[in-house]
RNA sequence: GCCGGAGUAGCUCAGGUAGUUAGAGCAUAUGACUGAAAAUCAUAGGGUGGCCAGUGCAAGUCUGGCCUCCGGCA
């Protein structure tokens, strides 16, 4: 189902929280006539739209936009549906001759794409994890160093998280968490293909991801902290303007969503929650949200920096360059 | 002015009966990330213990004085 031609391309847009990533994305899609494909994991949802950030229609102006909306928020989404679905988006744009620009600031998202890494085929079990949630870190390592001593030995073991689902796949499977091996990301651009377990298969996507020079343009959008600070609160502000957001959170959980899913959903989200449940002032969420957003900025920097790969720029031009040699 | 409470990390505070290099959460800095990724997790720096004196082998801890803040009474 998978066309790897060599003539096809992709671009990503990438860049911390309230970088300008919509904006210039949109300009470069009418520019080179592309189609965006997103890669932020709360726009999935459906009704998380100013909290999230999502484009309004108007600010697509014309162009489509793929994988927002394609969740309810009362459910967890996954990486792996994430990556099924941006990969079929894909084909769809390149089929019809246009130029896919993958963008947002989900770095697990976009790297899901990028190098079609292989998520093991084994759905979430929420009893075995109700069940293994019981036990301490250390008992779920020490489990883990038994039936998986391969993936025991670079895992964070104090880690619930990761624990719980290296177990998951190791007991249901009863086969070991599949190696990951990434080349271009340690910067050996020789090693090209990934070593692909057969007994795990990646979601359709080409077989080595976008790996390739040719194919595939990171570019970044660089702010510095203090500039990004700003823009943040700027943005906050405008979302608490009358009441806007307060409004689409009392209405996600009149529909439904839980307080609890609501901390599960981070940020904007958790903070508006706690608000309207009287756990905290409006000035704290306020500075919560904030200072978290900041954070979480810094969390996506450090992601994105790991990939050599990425091309940084500072503006709308700079990138416009950057296509039209990648193009040529 | 009197009575009571309090002064310990940037902030909020823990620290029975005095005993090795004074702790936590948050903040700050840095990092990790294999189906929750705006989530989850890790590491580090940072304190002349309000000030001065006294008792003790030993004081954040006991005693006295002084300074500052909060509450109540005048």
């Amino acid at each position: 189902m998978i066309v790897n031609n060599k003539t096809q391309k992709l671009i990503v847009i990438l860049g911390p929280t309230a970088s300008g990533k919509t904006g210039m994305s949109i300009k470069l899609a009418k520019k080179f006539n592309g189609e965006i494909v997103s890669a932020d994991s709360r726009q999935v949802y459906k009704g998380l739209d100013i909290g999230s950030g999502k484009v309004t229609k108007k600010e697509m102006q014309g162009v489509p936009h793929h994988l927002l909306d394609v969740a309810n928020p009362k459910n967890r989404f996954s990486a792996s549906q994430y990556q099924k679905l941006a990969n079929k988006a894909v084909v769809k744009i390149q089929n019809k001759n246009k130029l896919p620009f993958l963008v947002g600031g989900t770095g697990f998202y976009i790297q899901s794409i990028v190098d079609n890494i292989v998520l093991p085929e084994v759905k979430p079990n929420w009893a075995l994890r109700a069940k293994l949630e019981k036990k301490s870190n250390e008992e779920l390592f020490l489990m883990l160093e038994k039936l998986d001593p391969v993936r025991a030995q670079n895992i964070d073991k104090q880690n619930p998280r990761r624990l719980l689902r290296a177990l998951e796949i190791v007991i249901t499977t009863g086969r070991p968490v599949p190696s990951l091996v990434i080349p271009d990301l340690i910067g050996d651009p020789e090693l090209s293909s990934l070593s692909l377990d057969s007994r795990f298969s990646a979601q359709g996507g080409p077989a080595s991801g976008w790996r390739g020079n040719d194919k595939l343009l990171q570019i970044g959008i660089k702010k510095d902290r203090a500039e990004l600070a700003k823009l943040i609160n700027k943005r906050l502000i405008a979302r608490l303007k009358n009441n806007a957001m307060i409004n689409e959170v009392k209405k996600l959980h009149k529909q439904g969503v839980s307080w609890k899913r609501f901390e599960e959903l981070g940020l904007e989200y958790r903070f508006v929650a706690q608000f309207l449940q009287n756990k905290i002032t409006y000035q704290e969420m306020i500075d919560n949200i904030q200072k978290e957003s900041e954070h979480f900025a810094k969390r996506q920097m450090t992601w994105f920096k790991r990939d050599k790969r990425i091309k940084w720029v500072k503006n709308y031009r700079q990138s416009e360059k950057m296509i039209i040699n990648f193009l040529s």
